[in-house]
DNA sequence: ACTTCATTTCACGTATTGTCGAACTGAGGG
DNA sequence: CCCTCAGTTCGACAATACGTGAAATGAAGT
């Protein structure tokens, strides 16, 4: 993961809102959930949920998918684990004293 | 690590001045660098700088300690480590499957 | 085709953040 | 003591982000 992404995943989790709906999608598992049933979950009027989805898609961190009427949003795990690995490789210095309890199976 | 620090760190990673003031604490090591080497070395005013290394400070990322006139800025890699526990605990769901690669040492 | 329902887009006011020069603080050296 | 140097704080302004109601979109059922 390059700097830009990072940054732009990172701004993406710097919110209380946002933030909230992942943690709600990965909750609700990878099957994916619709969007007006997250927005009832967690109070979050129609435009402001869209925009927090909006800016989780543009940050890699959900997919979406149509199904019927309803959209399901599903959480993307490939994008925590990449920036599980930038904050490792990038912000640790590739110490494994640094960031002990922590291992890069390869 | 709990929601707000969550939210506090992400924020402070996700801006570009910021993160590349981390890394580069990061690239310097664990003694320290003053803050206006930091400042020459990424082309920050001093006032900018202070801002950004406040902002790493209030979110953990960053220790400083006064020695003579200068005073160095060092990174807390505990801080990076929580950050990466919180993301593969609370974002990943706990799957081994979700967040294949990274194993959590105990 | 018309209606409905789910979601997005738009426009707008407000709030927060970012940047920078200038003034300030405080530790050290002469 | 004064002076200097390292860094912070202040004040102003520009830019960006937030939340929201109202309008628009667009797929699906009737």
């Amino acid at each position: 993961m390059d700097e830009p992404s990072a940054i732009e995943t990172f701004g993406a989790l710097a919110h209380e809102g946002r933030l909230s709906v992942f943690r709600h999608l990965v909750q609700q598992g990878p099957a994916g959930t619709p969007a007006m049933e997250i927005g009832r979950a967690l109070d979050l009027k129609p435009s402001t949920l869209s925009g927090h989805l909006a800016a989780l898609k543009r940050a890699g961190l959900v997919a979406s998918e149509r199904r019927h009427r309803e959209i399901l949003y599903a959480p993307n795990f490939a994008a925590v684990n990449d920036l599980v690995l930038f904050l490792l490789q990038d912000c640790c210095g590739g110490s494994d004293t640094a960031c002990a309890g922590i291992e890069i199976r390869q």
